[in-house]
DNA sequence: CGTGTTATTGAGTGCGGTCAACCTAGGTGG
DNA sequence: CCACCTAGGTTGACCGCACTCAATAACACG
């Protein structure tokens, strides 16, 4: 069911009662598709509403002058596009479709009256928020302190694990839709080089990509190879272990 | 007056009435010195308070494996430190005084308390948090698509900028105390290579930086050399030119 | 079956890293 | 007041990882 994995994803970040599940469904009446490669919201919006995504692959991503992009993170079902663009007056950042995506729109003002009814929702909002945070700061060290082969491989262990969080992987194997560019403009190398990392971790026999599936034989092995470890993803009553 | 830079970041990021700013500033009952190199809060703390910078300067950083240091923010006067700490479980990450630091220790259910009596304080609180957000995501462009000139220039300006909104620059100059190595580990740059950088945009007539302060002769010339441009910074109320 | 997109591989280059030496300022103790 | 010490800044020589450019292969979709 459409609502299956933002569930799964706010369950992951606060434990809720079936009335607050319901509220948080109730929060997606107006729902849409954004085909794959056009923008959700776009950088110098401002909104006044919340996107949520609750199915498909998107991604936050900023242009530089010389045309090249910067991707930011990765959303996946369950995520919060764009509190930013209602809090603070505009996007400073765009938000692209990776894969067509079923969007709940959600009015600004019913956030704010949720977060008020509902002080659980207003907590895992933050809590989500200072998630992505988090993230973020992971990505800055990989991209700043490790090699391309780290890199890649750490960013794959990450998606496994989100993945894995809202119950999209089975044995070891989940949809990886991105492009070999894309992922490159996530993790500050070229498609070029991130195709020739790729190879040596296949070779490596840590991971095979293709066809936009993910399989990773050995998730421990990997995650060990790429210095990956789950803490920053803060997740709630489960062991590391749990998600290697 | 030490609550003076604290009160002004407030202000840039939501108006306050007197009666606003004397709730902040009764927060900071508890003020204590953390000496220059020591940890304000360590990786995996679980701190029942949260800390503000009242004076000096501060990083956030991460160690990876191989002993190498990432540096992912620096905070100033008025930061808070680790709103992580206490909504998530534990801090992910240290938190290190650069200069010797006036730190306000406030108990997070004065926090809590707070934002019930205080909605503006929330959205503060809010803002700043989305705010970090920001420029974390512009360093992570930074690091990953521009040049070690841009970058470093780049990160100047960003302090030039914060450092004004606080009323920290006068005519250009301001205190600048971290080391190369820290810039460095800020900009994912070695100190060998941050001091060459430094050296071409001294040459290029475009900074100086020496003893502890920076001197930037014509900001919007420096602003323009690395593409920077503050709206990532969201600040109320000022024209990007003011900032320049 | 043709066309555009994505993946793959090779050859050559360059930015930033590494290693190492030396300089400088500021602090300390005799 | 000077001799010493140390942290930090500066510079040079060399190296290597990732980028660039370019050509070809493999798909995907009409």
């Amino acid at each position: 069911m459409q609502f299956e994995p933002f569930i799964r994803k706010l369950e992951t970040v606060e434990s809720l009662t079936d009335a607050e599940k319901r509220a948080a469904i109730a929060l997606c009446n107006d729902v849409r598709v954004t085909p794959r490669r056009k923008d959700i919201i776009s950088q110098g919006a401002s909104p006044d509403r919340v996107h949520i995504i609750l199915s498909g692959w998107a991604a936050r991503y900023s242009i530089v002058r010389d045309g090249s992009r910067r991707i930011t993170a990765f959303l996946l079902p369950g995520d919060f596009c764009d509190i930013h663009g209602t809090v603070l007056a505009t996007m400073d950042h765009s938000i692209l479709a990776i894969t067509d995506c079923e969007v709940a729109h959600v009015p600004a003002d019913l956030i704010e009256e949720i977060t008020r009814s509902t002080p659980v929702l207003t907590r895992a909002l933050w809590r989500s928020t200072l998630i992505d945070e988090a993230i973020l700061r992971q990505w800055l060290v990989n991209a700043g302190r490790m090699d391309a082969l780290k890199t890649v491989g750490h960013l794959l262990c990450e998606m496994h694990a989100r993945m894995k969080l809202i119950g999209l992987v089975e044995d070891g194997r989940l949809d990886l839709p991105m492009t070999q560019e894309e992922l490159g403009d996530a993790t500050g190398l070229t498609s070029v080089h991130v195709n020739r990392t790729l190879r040596d971790l296949r070779q490596q026999g840590l991971l095979t990509l293709g066809r936009g599936e993910l399989h990773i034989p050995d998730v421990p092995a990997l995650a060990k190879a790429c210095e990956f470890d789950p803490q920053y993803l803060h997740l709630r009553g489960r062991t590391s272990q749990g998600m290697l």
